[in-house]
DNA sequence: CCCTGGGATTGAATTGTTTCAATCCGTCCG
DNA sequence: CGGACGGATTGAAACAATTCAATCCCAGGG
């Protein structure tokens, strides 16, 4: 494949003078600039970008670790990191950890082996214990729908309380005295806080935590949802109200009643979170918390561009959070 | 940030043993290969991907480029893709070129700039210019959801014809005399054979193509199924039956007849394309054309990774066609 | 005791780019 | 006419790894 110095061969110059082409072209005389494009059009040649990051120290390239790209959710979020990664002329890899803190680990280390200029991360565990071994590159990264636990790091979240607040409260003001929750793996902080909120909402209307059934789950997927409704058919006396730690799940659920004969809402109501495009296309369309997905990619990747950008140290970790948006749909209502 | 000359130092010995100790443990005596490591995790050394990839000319990197990461098929088709990648002990970069022949062209650029080990690509277009400029760079690419052109590319695809022929053939045999095709922009292929195989359903019942009534649209998304929704409630006389190009349209379809209150199945059945997870939880469950999507992914990228190992030029370019399956659920039915 | 064989280690060459001090050359001014 | 200036161009150093021919050293055999 053809180099540089193949085109400056070709061309009559000097490597400089083609690199001076390549990326100060004001600075080289206009006949020799043609001259040097034509002998870059002739060779085919293209610059090597490895050779490039090698002097530069690091790459144009920008990760986002994310727990699950089958969850839209994660999508907007990687939209919007993509939208602000490529004005600043920065490419983005995605990546899955699959909630699993080996794959976190796993790619946390292959990032640092392509010095990629920054990573988003949404972490797989709530300590964040690989995150504190890889802060040791000096790599700056920025945490993904998580709160920072310290004041060494830029975050974005939505606030996940309130979310479950929003959500539990909505039932529990539509008369609803029993409400499940359909939980995920408990390692994740945003499951705990949507808990949290829960049970806050509850408090607020005078029923204890007895009145918050959870259905634990591993996974955050739709098949673990059609599991958790199967369980939640079998409890009795069985909630009126389910409360999803995502649509995902929710959607599992729905899917898993409806096939029992069970009516939603009339028998149970169904409240999701995150509000993905598919929740509004549901069988019975689904109430959920909106969490703006997009809007906090974006935010996430311009942190992490101020940081990385940051030459003087003049940068301060600052954490960002939004503000979840409760949106009713036909799942949830008054029980009989 | 320590090189493999400091640790070198540090551990007192030459560059070429810490290379050994990092890439062929076992050609280094047991104590001073303890010694390199120990100088390893001391400085914190990681060893720059950029610098190796100069060296061996080309990355560890496998581009995977599609129309739309927000429809779940491609994402199927990623987590095929990564599965197999992952196994060679390779990364996966995901982009999305949204259908545009200009983004396609600037990501392809990107990834020979990056010597990337190879393409997995869906072309946004059919004449597949893009790719024919790419070539030149001598960077294997496999053509994904797509047939070759000719015999000088791999290739993976679905049996699209006979996908649109299920697809219209069993709305057809339920007795639907009008069906409503939305369709998606007229450059993609898979678009143009899936009516082919819808028309050839309708001829071989003695449908005429006027039984095929084309409602285009320019994106594949949810909100453009709802714009196609409106208009197929504008129609006279109204088509009973839908067929959409892929599920995230008859989603949207389907969300715009329920709005309106016309029924799915009664009076207009529906059929998408792709069978996404969603389209079983979806308001009325929908019958769609199942497509092996993680297989798919999975063949490309062992086709992709077949071609770029190999040395002797034995490689033998190859398509592969899969076979779609029909998949009836409740949004098809008999008509009235 | 010398020589040979072979495993361990060395160190220089190589990869393709960017950067920057040095050089070159033409022009302008004194 | 000489010197200074400035824009264009040059060429070598630096980046961090891999690789491989050369070297080193030790054991074993003659």
């Amino acid at each position: 494949m053809a180099g540089i110095k193949d085109v400056a061969r070709q061309a009559g110059v000097s490597v400089g003078t083609v690199s001076n082409v390549i990326n100060r072209p004001e600075a080289v005389l206009p006949d020799t600039r043609a001259r040097v494009l034509a002998a870059i059009e002739e060779l085919g040649y293209v610059r090597s970008e490895s050779a490039r990051q090698l002097r530069a120290g690091r790459s144009r390239i920008m990760a986002l670790l994310v727990l699950d790209m089958g969850n839209p959710f994660f999508v907007d979020i990687a939209r919007g990191a993509e939208r602000a990664a490529r004005e600043a002329g920065l490419g983005v890899m995605v990546c899955n950890s699959g909630q699993s803190q080996e794959e976190e680990a796993e790619y946390l280390g292959l990032f640092a082996e392509q010095r990629v200029c920054g990573v988003l991360v949404t972490p797989a565990d709530a300590t964040g214990g690989n995150l504190e071994a890889f802060a040791r590159h000096r790599i700056p990264y920025v945490l993904v729908d998580r709160v920072a636990s310290g004041t060494d790091t830029c975050a974005v979240s939505v606030d996940d309380v309130r979310g479950g607040m929003l959500a539990v409260g909505h039932l529990v003001s539509a008369g609803h005295r029993s409400v499940a929750y359909v939980s995920g793996p408990g390692d994740l902080h945003q499951i705990r806080d949507r808990r949290q909120g829960a049970l806050a909402a509850l408090a607020e209307a005078g029923l204890g935590p007895e009145s918050l059934v959870e259905i634990p789950s591993d996974r955050l997927d739709v098949a673990a949802g059609r599991d958790a409704g199967a369980r939640l058919l079998g409890l009795v006396p069985r909630p009126t109200a389910v409360f999803c730690a995502n649509d995902l799940l929710a959607l599992g659920v729905l899917q898993s009643l409806y096939a029992a004969g069970v009516r939603v809402p009339q028998d149970v109501a169904i409240v999701g979170y995150d509000d993905i495009e598919f929740a509004a296309a549901a069988a019975v369309p689904l109430t959920s918390v909106r969490q703006p997905a997009v809007v906090m990619g974006k935010m996430a990747a311009e942190l992490l561009l101020e940081e990385a950008d940051d030459e003087g140290g003049s940068h301060r970790h600052r954490s960002v959070v939004l503000q979840p948006e409760l949106v009713v749909r036909a799942s949830s209502a008054a029980p009989r």
